[in-house]
DNA sequence: TAGTAGCG
DNA sequence: GAAC
């Protein structure tokens, strides 16, 4: 078994490599006041469907919060300061997701984490996220902190190749998943999300993926 | 290659 | 899962 992926339990947190690991359940005090923040964004800033550079709509929904937004059209990637179905600034981020991001990196060993974007995710069932690696951002080694609520869904999570070897990773609602430093650039994804009703969200997860963009 | 279609 |  390589050491790599062994995914060694450490009470509440998996290991996914040596900066990478799954805390279990480490949201869930923090639901209730991220899903009121999650409401309070998408009024201003509405989900979304994005086309890629490729020309293909996204199956997922994604707003921001933050300093920047992760945008995607035909021209590519990039993180707008402003959100370009507004042309206003995305809204700030609501104090508890600050709070959860920052003590959610340092369990994993990643302490003074400022993340300035926050992705929202939404996946109805039957959507999915491509293998990708999170590249748009200046800072590559500041960590990626995931927060899964609602429906469970299976996290894939790769090497620095596209084709390399997977690892598949359970989420359920309130776990969250940091990856930073060596593990930073790995490639990662989501598959086809089953269909269910969850008390927190209805038919679907969402997602909070942060980032420190500058 | 933040995706799909199409074949084994 | 490979090819595009």
């Amino acid at each position: 078994m390589s050491d790599l992926f062994a995914a060694q339990v450490q009470g509440r947190s998996t290991a996914l490599g040596p900066q990478a690991r799954v805390l279990h359940g480490f949201a869930l005090p923090f639901a209730e006041a991220l899903l009121a923040g999650i409401d309070a964004v998408l009024a201003a800033a509405p989900l979304r469907h994005l086309v890629t550079p490729g020309g293909h709509v996204m199956q997922v929904a994604m707003s921001n919060c933050g300093r920047f937004g992760w945008c995607s059209d035909r021209r590519g990637y990039r993180y707008d300061p402003n959100d370009p179905q507004t042309a206003r600034p995305w809204p700030a981020f609501p104090p508890a997701f600050l709070a959860l991001a920052g003590e959610a990196a340092e369990a994993a060993g990643f302490p003074g984490y400022r993340p300035d974007a926050c992705l929202l995710n939404r996946y109805a069932p039957g959507t999915r996220l491509s293998l990708h690696q999170d590249r748009d951002e200046d800072d590559r080694v500041a960590p990626i902190v995931s927060v899964s609520l609602g429906l469970p869904a299976t996290f894939l999570f790769g090497g620095f190749a596209r084709g390399d070897k997977t690892v598949r990773v359970p989420l359920m609602h309130g776990d969250v998943v940091v990856w930073g430093g060596a593990d930073r650039m790995r490639f990662h994804g989501v598959l086809p999300v089953s269909p269910g009703l969850h008390p927190a969200t209805g038919e679907c997860r969402l997602n909070l993926t942060f980032r420190k963009v500058r």
